[in-house]
DNA sequence: TTGAAAGCGCTAACAA
DNA sequence: TTGTTAGCGCTTTCAA
């Protein structure tokens, strides 16, 4: 179990100084040609490699990026962390995942240890749980580029990568009306997070802007989980005036749905159409295939490392940047009525 | 942007010094109780939060553990990684994440940036290109705990976790055999790893067993994607020896090759049995459902962080462990054939 | 173009 | 039970 080696190994072996090593391995410009050549050859010979914690004492801060996210088996967020590596990587910035599981005593936690590992910077998409952001407090008072995404603070000066749910939302609504369906039920989240508040929206306005009048009763409020729009499809369904649409924010519960619905004799899109949200690899195994919304995660993710890379750059001058993108409708039979004329 | 609370702000604070306050953070035998309540209590006042940089730096390694798996967006993985968090946690550790996308360049890159970052063990399943393993050779030399899962190295002395890949493939093919199926073809990977070669064993033996002569024809090597598993089913059905059944290492390709079948109005199951591999959440959601092999993915990542946590408080005695964990196979309807007799 | 020296924040051996 | 001191490996200012 020897030692690891250090730039003072080096420096001794090439009969140089400790300094001149670590500008060679730099490639600062005051060092010759010859002697960088020589520095990084034996480097590479002795498979040195530089010790992070070291380099990242003394300059206040590690050349990593901490991301952190609700779930990471989740498609959207997957995609977004292999779009934050595409673009990390090339910058030699090492990305560190923290996965919350959707718990606030989780993503504080993340923050703290992310702060304490010096962290040059923090890409987020809040926890479910996440109802107030002081968490975040120490985060910018250090001066630590901070960037949200997808689930975002509602504070209007920090930096945020996005889609327009509602306009998402909104699609989706439209293109069941469409299809004929009049009824059309919606499963939000908590409304404290921007993404399902927005969902919400878009589906009121697509209603409204199609003379669909609101049904409250068709609103339901749940965790957004497989189990959770099994159980509120069927209680729908049972009641008096069931719909014959939903329209869910999340494409597990429209997947509870959906089960509910093929297990107990109803035909979908025919009798009930059901749409979901995020375009998970699986809407496109279900018997229907369901009609989702695209988020575009690699973007998002690409789009938060740059801002982040800009922040680093730009030290100093605080100017937040909001990115939105469109998502896309992606039709799919459970939506897809033959109509009957 | 202010700078960050130190040792030494809480000791002057305090109007002690920073080994006391340093010694108090840690539960320190030697300290007073009224001390550590004095150093605790100002600690969470002023929000400290100790320098990982600083005491890695000091210690010589950090309280991080490092995960390497070819992707975070496969459930096998995910669950390994949520046992590995739960385990660390209430050790303090902090797990950071790597993700190879199967890149052997992508593994030697995470392997040295976590060495240089000081990590205190590193659990690791290889990516699909890894035929060699110097790259793990200074991780050893450094005595730092490795610890292989699923896809392990050959060598002997190390320690690994695996499920016996064998016995989940044998009672794979022997549930084909008694649902009637007679020519079972097979979807293997790349043979250099482990677990692609003992499932291809065990589809072999379970032949053997039960008097079923090999064709080698039916034996199908690929990359086990989709699209793999899509082309070498449709080669395979218009072949003039077509199987009746296929038993696929991956859940990927064995959806491949469902998609194919009913896309060409073949009958599952009662034309072609199809199985996979790795109980991936989509195959409860295929019609009809994929029959496929369970791997304990939480129970891998709590032992590898077991067993992490056993070589870090057994340090120096090496006594590398194997853990083999036996895979449960989970019927479905996709090679549930209702034999006419 | 290179070297000398200081110090980032922490921990631990030794001292008191 | 607490304090003093040195030093982990690196970067950077200042000097040469």
């Amino acid at each position: 179990m020897k030692k690891r080696v250090t730039i003072q190994d080096l420096a001794k072996e090439l009969g140089t100084t400790p300094s001149t090593v670590s500008r060679a391995l730099r490639n600062h410009a005051a060092i010759s040609k010859s002697m960088k050549k020589r520095v990084i050859e034996l480097a590479k010979k002795r498979n040195y490699q530089v010790n992070a914690m070291a380099s990242g004492l003394r300059v206040g801060k590690s050349k990593t990026i901490g991301v952190i996210v609700p779930r990471i088996n989740r498609d959207f967020f997957s995609n977004v962390i292999a779009g934050v590596e595409d673009i990390s990587f090339e910058s030699g910035y090492t990305v560190v995942i923290c996965q919350t599981h959707d718990r606030f005593e989780k993503e504080k936690q993340y923050i703290n240890t992310l702060i304490g590992s010096g962290v040059g910077g923090i890409l987020v998409s809040v926890s479910l749980e996440t109802t107030t952001f002081e968490h975040f407090d120490e985060v910018n008072r250090l001066g630590i580029p901070l960037i949200f995404f997808d689930r975002v603070s509602t504070n209007s000066s920090i930096n945020k990568i996005q889609n327009n749910d509602k306009v998402g939302a909104y699609k989706a609504v439209c293109h069941l009306i469409d299809n004929g369906y009049k009824k059309i039920a919606h499963f939000s989240g908590p409304e404290h997070l921007n993404v399902y508040k927005d969902r919400k929206d878009g589906y009121l306005e697509a209603l409204e802007k199609n003379g669909i009048a609101i049904n409250d009763a068709f609103i339901v409020h749940h965790d957004l989980k497989i189990e959770d729009g099994r159980k509120d499809m069927q209680r729908l369904m049972e009641s008096k005036n069931p719909p014959d649409a939903i329209f869910s924010s999340s494409d597990y519960s429209a997947l509870g749905a959906l089960l509910y619905l093929k297990e107990n004799g109803f035909s979908v899109p025919n009798d009930v159409g059901v749409v979901g949200y995020s375009n998970e690899k699986f809407t496109a195994l279900t018997s229907p295939g369901l009609t989702s919304v695209d988020q575009h995660g690699s973007e998002i993710g690409q789009y938060a490392a740059k801002v982040f890379l800009e922040e680093i750059n730009n030290k100093g001058k605080k100017v937040p940047r909001t990115i939105i993108l469109d998502p896309n409708l992606i039709i799919r039979n459970s939506s897809n009525r033959k109509l009957d004329k």
